[in-house]
DNA sequence: ATTGTATGCAA
DNA sequence: TATTGCATACAAT
């Protein structure tokens, strides 16, 4: 008779110290459970024990800090999960026979899995699913039937699909090779396209299947070129934060993308790929598609892997749905995920389809422009420096100005000396080659990235159809890629001037919209700070009104540069200020910059005791929320690294504000598109830049676009403070802006 | 070819 | 040593 002896809590805490640090998707430390079922399944192993106690020293307990703490109840769910009736739990120890010891072995190495950082331990997890691929038409047709009957017997009886598509050499948008389908746990079916089976073929069925069953996915925007889903199809309303009748994702079909899910439920992360997902909700390895296919074509691919990938992904997104869905409810985000995200993604889609016109002629003219100005500036700067060089490489640059020309360095970077242009700034009385060295970095920034870049995005249609992203940030806003038309320039004026070569089609003329410092009001909204919410309702200049009672001068006297350093405090509080950061800003000294936030909280007592309270929160939750409900777990503030923590502690106070102002412009830009397609207008929406809309607006109907827009943002949420949005009209973009 | 670094554009 | 992003060029791998 052998009895295993343990002292519970030493056991997490030295298996916790004795590797590196990792965490799960709620941002909780695991690596502690992981080690200490790691060492327990070990040491069943090899010492064969009959039976097994775990002393609870409270003392010990108490020592331990929170994120152990938090461990050590994990372990001793897993614990109690894997022996069951074996197990008695008192005050002071449990203790559990061990019966089966390959048993307890094997679902000990089960519950590590879940905490694993790699996910190895569940390598040997596979598919239990038949698969197979058809084209007969009949066949099909029994299939999309099968699924129909099964689906609409409930509302959460799902009817999972997986789009098989490939890049085209040519164009931006995808070839679709095929459909994956999956409702039946034990069996997936692959239908490539072919003969009968046409792409329109298999939007049809899949919008007939949308009217009676919930269908599910990953990353559906993509989807919305077969079909349109029978909510959107002739959805006349706006975002209705009460389950009214016709928004009741509880009893009425509705999709569901498991991408937006994975996403809402962590925004943290980098990858949302089925991979990630089948390993994170059900501990199957899937193969990336990339690492399967590479770049060779779905043609030339073998075909049984193909339809096995595709029918396997479908099976993923089944089987992880319910649970996704299910950390949605815990969460309390599933109104923020059926109201919100999911309209949404249909927009952004229209968005994206529909595009803007950007004249290549004028970006060429402008480019030629810019790049006469640049060769002037390569010659004087090869003369100054006294011979030819990269001026665009940062090592090369740097040779040049700190060696050859003596300029005194700040050794600033990994691999060198600094060469931004805050440090080149200082250094310019030093010598004439500085000034021109900034200038042509702006005009190459804007040949290269502007004139060049934009030209190559352009399709046949003459438009520039951006890709707007829905599941990056960790804030909750939307992000643009391919080209990114959310950083086009607006300081300067001559990187102002691109803005002119984005025109809307003959007749028509853009309707631009922007919240007048939505992130400003949120936070006098959220921290009822009395002041801020006073100094807004006066409806003044928010940055002069804030200047003159930080100071203590009427409003009348205030001058710019106070104004100007009060505006910088202003956009400090939102970013959950620093004083160093501040003092970089308007370049003081941070005693000076102290001094500012000092005043500023005694202004506004309010927004301090608002931060305080955020951080606190965030601490003890583990993650902030916004308004609306979203969630960003924060694991930094748990971390044992002092400016970590500090960079959480900023999040903490900036992720609520600026989630929620993306929340907002969200819930804008669903009822604006709804009006839109309520009213039968010709105008469209076709841009969004956080804070601002863009409609291509027909001639007729300026009038009732520039309303709408700007009553439906202005009424996107109701706070304490008045929500104002500014709408102009232009012929192009620089004009509209 | 792919990846990391430095830089700079926007809200 | 201020929040969130993306694109570019260079240069190392």
């Amino acid at each position: 008779m052998s009895s295993l002896s343990i002292n519970l809590y030493e056991y997490v805490r030295d298996a916790f110290y004795s590797m590196p640090v990792f965490s799960d998707s709620e941002g909780r430390f695991v690596n502690g459970v992981y080690g200490a079922l790691f060492k327990l399944a070990n040491t069943m192993q090899t010492e064969v024990p009959e039976s097994a106690t775990l002393i609870k020293n409270k003392e010990t307990f108490e020592s331990l800090t929170p994120a152990v703490k938090e461990q050590v109840l994990l372990f001793i769910d897993a614990i109690k999960a894997v022996c069951g009736e074996e197990l008695s739990d008192q005050d002071e120890k449990i203790t559990f026979t061990i019966q089966n010891k390959d048993n307890i072995i094997s679902a000990l190495k089960e519950k590590m899995a879940l905490f694993s950082p790699t996910g190895k331990a569940n390598e040997n997890a596979t598919f239990t699913l038949m698969m197979r691929s058809t084209s007969d038409l009949n066949e099909v047709e029994a299939i999309f039937g099968k699924a129909l009957e099964y689906g609409k017997k409930a509302a959460n009886n799902y009817v999972a699909f997986y789009l098989m598509t490939e890049s085209t050499t040519s164009s931006k948008q995808k070839n679709i090779h095929g459909l994956a389908l999956c409702f039946d746990e034990s069996e997936g079916i692959y239908i490539p396209v072919e003969n009968f089976i046409t792409v329109d073929y298999l939007g049809k069925k899949l919008s007939e299947l949308s009217k009676q069953v919930s269908l599910v996915t990953f990353d559906i925007k993509e989807s919305f070129r077969l079909f349109t889903p029978n909510e959107f199809e002739k959805r006349d309303y706006g975002y209705t934060g009460e389950a009214e009748e016709q928004s009741d994702y509880k009893n009425v079909p509705r999709c569901f993308d498991t991408l937006i899910g994975a996403y809402l439920v962590n925004p943290n992360k980098n990858d949302y790929e089925p991979s990630d997902i089948a390993k994170e909700y059900l501990g199957l390895s899937l193969e990336k598609k990339s690492d399967l296919f590479g770049k060779k074509s779905l043609a030339e691919a073998d075909e049984k892997t193909v339809y096995e990938f595709a029918c396997k992904s479908a099976f993923v997104f089944l089987k992880s749905a319910p649970l996704i869905r299910k950390n949605l409810v815990k969460y309390q985000m599933e109104e923020l995920f059926y109201e919100v995200e999911m309209p949404l993604s249909y927009v952004l889609f229209s968005m994206e389809k529909e595009g803007i016109i950007a004249k290549s002629d004028e970006l060429k003219a402008y480019g030629d422009k810019l790049q006469v100005r640049i060769t002037e500036l390569e010659k004087k700067i090869y003369d100054a420096a006294g011979c030819e060089f990269n001026i665009n490489s940062p090592k090369q640059l740097g040779e040049i100005l700190f060696e050859r020309l003596g300029l005194p360095a700040e050794k600033k970077t990994k691999s060198g000396y600094s060469t931004a242009a805050d440090v080149l700034e200082k250094l310019a009385p030093e010598h004439k080659i500085v000034a021109d060295i900034l200038e042509y970095r702006g005009l190459s920034k804007l040949k290269s990235t502007y004139a060049d870049g934009l030209a190559n995005y352009i399709e046949e249609d003459g438009r520039i159809h951006t890709s707007f992203n829905q599941t990056i940030t960790a804030t909750g806003r939307i992000s643009s890629t391919e080209p990114n038309l959310q950083n086009i320039p607006m300081r300067t004026e001559l990187g102002r001037l691109i803005r002119k070569v984005f025109v809307p089609k003959d007749g028509y003329v853009f309707a631009d919209a922007d919240y007048s410092q939505i992130e400003l009001r949120i936070l006098a909204h959220m921290s009822e700070d009395q002041g801020l919410i006073d100094a807004y309702h006066e409806g003044k200049d928010i940055h002069g009104i804030t200047a003159s009672k930080v100071f203590h001068v009427p409003f009348e006297e205030v001058t710019p540069l106070q104004r100007r350093n009060a505006k910088a405090v202003n956009f400090g509080i939102v970013y959950g200020i620093s004083s160093f950061g501040l003092s970089q800003d308007l370049s003081i000294s941070v005693g000076e910059a102290k001094d500012y936030m000092n005043k500023y909280f005694e202004t506004y007592p309010g927004v301090k005791a608002y931060q305080d309270r955020v951080i606190l929160d965030a601490k003890q939750k583990g993650y902030s929320l916004t308004m609306f409900g979203r969630r960003r777990p924060i694991p930094e503030l748990k971390n044992s690294n002092f400016n970590i923590r500090q960079f959480g502690e900023r999040v903490a106070m900036n992720a609520p504000i600026q989630g929620t102002a993306a929340d907002i412009m969200k819930i804008a830009m669903i009822n604006v598109f709804f009006r839109i397609k309520k009213e039968n207008l010709k105008s469209k929406l076709i841009l969004q830049i956080h804070d601002e809309l863009v409609i291509e607006t027909a001639p007729d109907e300026t009038k009732i676009v520039t309303a709408l827009l700007t009553t439906e943002m202005e009424n996107a949420a109701k706070l304490s403070v008045p929500l104002v949005a500014e709408c102009h009209i232009g012929t192009d973009w620089y004009e509209a802006k």
